[in-house]
DNA sequence: AATGAATGAGCATTCATTCAT
DNA sequence: GATGAATGAATGCTCATTCAT
């Protein structure tokens, strides 16, 4: 199928983006899965320590999502290849990789958590709402948020979209009700 | 088709739990791509179709979400070879054919759109919401959810997640508000 | 070393040499130590089978000496290409499947052993000869013969050496004695 | 140059076992090819000084072989990772090495050569015997061991075997015979 | 002289696809 | 229509060799 031109990231191609030659790489990797998980796992890394320098900062759990939100998308939305590597590469490795993504996201999730339980806390998030059913709304907002920019090339600004998305993630379709139950006009001020 | 294992969807594999030959798969295919994309189509399209026929006969926009993300969670929970292609193999082909599954994915957002509308004009939905952030709110909720389901190895009720899925959908993290501005105790009674 | 032409026994130069595309050798080998260890079964297994016919007939341990030998270097004095593989070819894989061959080449040591009784049992061999050292004369001397047959580029009969070489293994360097302890003139009339 | 382990002899393995980096090896050979038969070349030279300097020594055709054998084995069995090197490393590279092995052998082949000049001049050894075929059966026999105790771990004593070897190459698998004709029943008293 | 990081040719193996039957 | 044996392009990985320091 080479008229397809499947887009797998075969090492060759990732060491001539590194620009060394294909047996350099595996002087710093074990193999090509060695390659996409240590580029996931220092991605959600650095993010990770940034949300946790950004959100002990913040009082408020909302406003600790909106730096999560918000640190995620622009991390990756500066660096479009991470984000193919995150979206695309990452995906395309077999099941047992994909578990091992999972761990990976461990500390990503971790936060997640803390943010939910301390909005819990304070009244801001509802205690009725299942832990894990939050982090899939959190995370799998986001993630669809960041493949259809990746697959759309990248053209457009991700982090732009963040208080809008922390917006759906906060009040849901429904939107932020104001006292009288009526649908309030505005979310994001 | 029930045995995939959990590696890549070799055509040998698809013809094997087909009960055909290797080669009796391209009569009907034009390749192994257009097998997954098949797949996927028929999958969406069954499922568009008895949302539509549902949603119907719902009155209000959040019967019609919980008809479509039952269905959705349903018809997948039954089928979790389906789950696999959908979630597993079709990510494991090239970017190019991503972009096509956007297009096999319209009836659904489609779908999406006009409960979306009828939830705004009945004073349901937040119509300060962005169509296409609603978009990925609904389908990257539900698609984590399978996805997290599928990688689990199917062992749980897939369904039975719906209505809480929903309420996380309508109401966000903050859940739903009473009128007086407090958190109401029961989202899903 | 491109130079030097390294004349591994690649799987791809075996496919080409039996007329097959490369991926055709793998629906009938495992892999590539599976392609030589066959051989050298094959090999060996006839060899077996024909010695085994051949001895039974022959009523002297030295008969069966010279029919074991015959028919060792006659079968691979007129294939050439096996004798490569067993010489050269098996000897470039690791230690592993040396000691895999080691295995194959049983039943052929099973019939020296026997042989070697045999001819103690009538007082043809000496008793006094360790069994492996018997062994390792026998199957190193004409393992041996073979090497240097083939590293000549096979370029003369090899069979036709038979007789010579098993005078020397019943004989040794000294050669027949005559009764009264001096040189025989002749060993094979 | 100790541990090779039982695979292949990777330069960067030479060179770590010589305590050098890999770079260095190059320095002192040509390539790897080089650095084995030097390895060979060295090794044979000081077996074939030693030998000419015990076989002078000696005033029998016998006493030769055996003082042949005895270094022969003695010096392999003292340094299984030469031993390693002659029946393992070497035979893993291509056919035209084996044959420049084959003009390293030659002072070896020289030895065998003049002792069994000797023999004859002195009627010890058959004139009738085929110097090319009196080379490889001891050549052969020899190898044979050493290489059986190499792929056995060389957990026994290589030169311990040696009187009983030498006993095989001089009267072959009939033994020796006392002067009636009958079986002799001590060859190495 | 010595180093060892970088190189890239070389090879075993897989699997989507074809086509003679 | 159906088959499945045969194909060969594609790719991950190894390791002998080089060369800037």
């Amino acid at each position: 199928m080479a008229e397809f031109g499947y887009h797998h990231a075969q090492v060759s191609r990732i060491a001539k983006a590194a620009g060394v030659a294909d047996g350099t790489v595996y002087l710093y990797f074990k193999n090509k899965e060695d390659i996409l998980v240590s580029i996931l796992r220092q991605t959600i890394g650095e993010i990770v320590e940034k949300v946790k320098e950004r959100t002990a900062l913040a009082s408020t759990a909302e406003e600790k999502l909106r730096s999560l939100v918000g640190l995620y998308l622009g991390e990756l939305g500066v660096r479009p290849e991470l984000a193919m590597v995150t979206q695309v590469h990452l995906r395309q490795v077999d099941a047992n990789i994909r578990r091992e993504i999972g761990e990976i996201m461990q500390p990503f999730y971790h936060l997640l958590d803390e943010m939910f339980e301390h909005g819990v806390e304070h009244g801001v998030f509802s205690p009725k709402l299942n832990r894990r059913i939050a982090r899939r709304l959190v995370f799998g907002t986001i993630d669809e948020t960041v493949s259809a920019w990746v697959l759309s090339g990248a053209k457009y600004d991700l982090a732009a979209l963040s208080n809008e998305v922390v917006d759906a993630l906060l009040y849901g379709l429904t939107g932020p009700l104001s006292a009288d139950g009526s649908r309030k006009a505005e979310a994001t001020p």
